[in-house]
DNA sequence: CTGAATTATGCTCACTGGGAGCATTATAGG
DNA sequence: CCTATAATGCTCCCAGTGAGCATAATTCAG
């Protein structure tokens, strides 16, 4: 029972690199004429790499000149048919996700807003939006056309956990998975050489892209509310609001800004720098900055998210 | 950007099968003759194998007969130095947890109790062991060691971070870590050449094998608070003080038990069946079974682990 | 200069869920 | 019948959190 035999693959390690600006999640692509749209993708280099992490840190760096800081491995992603441009040999890709306060968009490569391609997953508004509105419509139809009722059964189930009510946001990835499986999606047309679904579903990625960029949206949201990555995508100060803004935007939810305030400044997240906000218009915003010593104090130090 | 490039790897499939029984956590490990015990480990069939998943389940089912139920990838392990042994071709491991019923040790493998590979992870006890209080004290000695004042104030702050108090159980694997950056591992010594620690840190696993024990009791530890997977460790029905021993098995903490019982009662998690447990001393108590439906009323159902 | 608009910040009130422990019930074994 | 043991029921208290009202400090239009 001992790896007396391993399988050899072709490895890539894939990045879903993420920003927040302009109160929107962004992540990093790369584009390549007459082809969707992919995350940026590296080899390992096996003599010099001496940990998978490493690697990703260096080819990014190499390629796109960004340094990035928080780092997390996501998902091995090994499905035979992921990449059926590949031949045989079996295509291995670890995903990883990272986190950096937005710059520049670096060489060869662009932000696009995260809700562009998971539209269904920004619930900041009241009103779902119109694309919303078409999805949960064709889901709806996609149960009442299951062939017994014990099928349709189970399909308004599915429906009914990952689209909620209660809404929670860590089923990002059920979603897009639920997603496939009713056919509503271009990636499931292309693998199975069916045609295009009449639904809008959002901008779709290369291979199994907008699958890893799922996987990183409920990593990443679930991770928010137990550990203080928030603050790897902000400035060393900030107010208050931008704090929430930028949790908002990865949450897909809006919060209630006193209570925030207050979970934020009585946990000991944050403190005070005394200086102000550049004003714009009303009273000006104190600024504050992360208070790392917190990690010390509470063992799951995050922002607790009311998905309800 | 794209993948021109992908490395080649030779890929293992890696797994942390979990059972409760007489109240301890155990996992599956394979012997062999002079060498310390080992995860089970299988390869991967290229050509077979639709999907990682499904190769895991495979060989776990020809090797040892386990039919595994619940199944979920843990982590990608790809360090240079991982296993030494293999030569210059990169070993990559993807590790999974997998949760069943305990059942007769099966073919060639036994079950070993997971607080004899991490002693120092059970806190059930009001006193501290006496292993886990020799490791405390390696620990101190290793802080009050460290070169200059800004080594130890930082020694410092990852020992009281990590080994609490407060107690986070979802720290596992960064205990782990952390006493293999301390020098007190025998994997240590081993990776590096070195004498072995004199103090006692529980059995030691082949290659990187704890280390992946490690990450599987994390993120169990954590999957415990939002999602019912206690349930796949226990028989259809069961009495909540069996429940409740089988979580507080998981989590390495003690919980009040009539609050446990309300906290399982009210969520929804469970339904009485009216049938009584065959008793032995005391009231009999109602055995219960996990109600599937609790999933499309609560977002987030699990058992909510107090880690203070 | 004044008032409206805008944003930050302070505070209260009600409710809920969880921590702790006391009380009662149902069984086995003598 | 009495005792030990476990299950179950219930209360009290407190911290956290959802909701919203009130006040403070700005900018900007006039």
């Amino acid at each position: 029972m001992t790896p007396d035999v391993a399988a050899l693959v072709a490895m890539t390690l894939d990045a879903v690199i993420v920003a927040v600006s302009q109160g929107r999640p962004r992540l990093l692509v790369v584009d390549e004429p007459g082809q969707l749209p992919a995350l940026p993708s590296g080899p390992l280099d096996v003599e010099r790499d001496a940990t998978l992490e490493l690697g990703l840190r260096r080819w990014v760096r190499s390629r796109t000149g960004l340094e990035v800081g928080y780092v997390e491995q996501l998902y091995t992603f090994g499905d035979r048919d992921r990449r059926p441009d590949a031949g045989p040999q079996r295509q291995v890709s670890v995903g990883y996700l990272a986190l950096v306060e937005e710059t520049e968009p670096p060489l060869d490569a662009r932000w696009i807003d995260v809700y562009a391609l998971l539209p269904w997953e920004d619930q900041r508004d009241a009103e779902p939006s119109p694309e919303e509105a078409a999805i949960r419509a064709a889901l709806a139809s996609w149960v009442a056309a299951g062939p017994d009722a014990d099928v349709r059964r189970e399909r308004a189930e599915r429906v009914a956990v990952n689209f909620g009510p209660p809404w929670d946001g860590i089923r990002a990835l059920e979603r897009y998975e639920l997603l496939y499986g009713a056919h509503l999606l271009p990636e499931w047309a292309r693998d199975t050489g069916s045609p295009p679904p009449s639904v809008d579903t959002g901008i779709a990625l290369r291979f199994d892209h907008r699958r890893i960029a799922a996987t990183a949206l409920s990593r990443l949201r679930g991770k928010l509310t137990y550990r203080p990555v928030v603050f790897e995508l902000l400035p060393e100060r900030f107010s208050l609001l931008e704090l929430q803004h930028t949790v908002e935007a990865l949450a897909g939810i809006t919060l209630h800004k006193q209570n925030f305030r207050r979970l934020v400044e009585r946990s000991g997240l944050v403190e005070g720098t005394g200086q102000r906000a550049r004003s714009q218009a009303g009273r000006p915003a104190e600024l504050f900055r992360f208070r790392p010593s917190v990690q010390r104090e509470r063992p799951r130090p995050g922002v607790g998210v009311p998905y309800r």
